[in-house]
DNA sequence: CCCAAGTATCAATATATCTTGATACATCTT
DNA sequence: AAGATGTATCAAGATATATTGATACTTGGG
């Protein structure tokens, strides 16, 4: 029950459903490329992202200074019918502009 | 969207949960049905029931003064992976005893 | 017509969640 | 080691949702 309700409340935010649909469209994403797409401020992105991770739906790997975001892998089928839902739906995703500053050495 | 974050914001709340679970269980039931076995309060369990309903699982028919709630049918797919999300869970449903004012005619 | 029973709605309060800004932590570079 | 970059966490205020008690609405019975 808790745990459903854990996977529910994350997904019952905005943000958090544009993030993933974002995640799920782009694959790995560093926590700056959702900053810089999104327009919003960091520590909001990272408090979504922990929700989201401990909902189950993302996985994080850290490289160097960066932490990735992508989804879990392997979603159980609940989680893969929520994402498949929220594929369909209409909404603006913002496009992703690698714009971490990485960048500025290639 | 809207559509989905009321789906799933109608699926945020522990009480719902088990009313949802409640109703699919017993089939259709009266309000007062639900507060005796719940032992809440009326508008408490009527506020719940219009969430529930305006989110598309549930439905009313009203026979004199009685209001019938049952499982909305059809179901849309998601909704129908969501309720056998439901039926998966532990948690503890209230038993169904009929003690509408009925009752006392039978 | 008046009352009672079942249900719905509203206002006020309580509770939970989100956003922001500040700060802490970790890693890389020099 | 010191500064810079990316990320995480926390406290405070803003916002949303839940609960309660009062009241309104509707139907059926006397």
């Amino acid at each position: 029950m808790q745990t459903f309700l854990q996977t529910i409340g994350a997904l019952n935010d905005e943000t958090r459903l544009t993030i993933l649909r974002f995640i799920d469209e782009n694959g790995a994403v560093c926590v700056c490329d959702i900053e810089s797409a999104f327009n919003m401020i960091q520590s909001r992105i990272s408090r979504h992202l922990k929700i989201l991770k401990e909902a189950g739906f993302l996985r994080v790997e850290r490289k160097g200074r960066w932490a990735y975001y992508s989804i879990r892998s392997p979603l159980d089928k609940f989680r893969q019918d929520v994402l498949k839902e929220i594929s369909y739906l209409e909404m603006d995703i913002p496009t992703l502009k690698k714009v971490c500053s990485v960048t500025s050495g290639n």
